[in-house]
DNA sequence: TGCCATGTAAAACGATCACTTTACATTCGC
DNA sequence: GCGAATGTAAAGTGATCGTTTTACATGGCA
């Protein structure tokens, strides 16, 4: 792996841990041990590395979700699960940004509504293949869900994403039932 | 008002609008034009002022819950929908300092999901109310599409509160024909 | 009247911030 | 073997941070 990518990745784990705006530069270089030199010359300022630890956390977390198969909106669940087991349960990266942003960097912002409305297109055709004909009604209630389940596991436990995946699945049935 | 609590409102939104971190302290008192010397004789510190603000902040939205009556729970998202309308969407506020100071100020996250439990627990006396008898599983669910609610709206438009408030609908009328 | 509580204004504190610069080591294609 | 690219180490930039301090104005209560 080459250095860029060593630097995005510890400062994801930095920015993870303690939050974008309560942390300086040199601990956000401190996992991947780069100078400042370094990361200016790589991302041209800090909130240059912010906005690269952004694209490259919502193409990993998309990448997550690529096995097709049965249950496909049973399956974006079992990836949450999986995820926040590995990352720790902090809340959305993408939407802590955009709050802590907003008001000071525009870029983040917009860059955060375009990931989340993939996000939501990602989920429209899940729903889709679940019931036959898409629903964007019942893709952004799953939405809901999903979203919910991430900002609630950071004061809650794991447990609840079991219960967004049950909820999901009620609201695919109710759905199935009414257009059979 | 006395002067306490027109440094909350203030520093309430200027924190709102700018973060937590993101901000200096000169301007989360420019809103209420209180000076540094009032910061620290009424709060101790910068931190001491952020725990009054989440404090109220929660106490300010359960008491908008007070109004009970038809359909408790859609009445939940009924005064979401109100809120948001009046503060903006920007992410549940509580949340946003949870994430924002975890790893710096312990006092803060251990504020913020006891708020979450209470709050939990205000949702399961509706969904017993609603049901006729008490189901933490359902309450669980509906307290899911609520956080959603709140983090997507600051991504998408308010009307995804509607689509929550319907989900919710949902959910409830299955438990009820569940167990009738 | 006199005093204490409560407030603002403003300067100063050291620490830390994002960022730049200088100096030097290393690798690699040619 | 040599120049260009890429890296670390470390000092220094001015600005801003949270906090303290000094000085002074105002008000209600004894």
């Amino acid at each position: 792996m080459d250095k860029r990518s060593h630097m995005i990745a510890g400062a994801t784990r930095a920015f993870e841990a303690q939050g974008f705006r309560g942390i300086g530069v040199d601990a956000v270089l401190a996992p991947s041990g780069a100078s400042t030199r370094t990361l200016y010359k790589h991302f041209g300022s800090r909130d240059g590395l912010v906005l690269a630890v952004l694209e490259q956390r919502h193409q990993d977390f998309m990448a997550r979700l690529n096995d097709e198969g049965a249950d496909p909106v049973g399956k974006l669940f079992d990836a949450l699960e999986q995820w926040l087991a590995e990352h720790g349960a902090r809340g959305c990266m993408l939407l802590r940004a955009r709050s802590e942003y907003a008001g000071a960097n525009e870029a983040i912002v917009t860059l955060v509504r375009r990931q989340k409305e993939e996000f939501e297109h990602e989920i429209g055709q899940r729903v889709a293949a679940a019931l036959g004909h898409p629903d964007p009604a019942l893709a952004r209630q799953v939405w809901l869900l999903f979203e919910g389940a991430t900002a609630a596991a950071s004061v809650s436990d794991l447990s609840i994403i079991s219960a967004a995946r049950q909820a999901a699945k009620v609201l695919v049935e109710a759905a199935r039932t009414r257009t059979p």
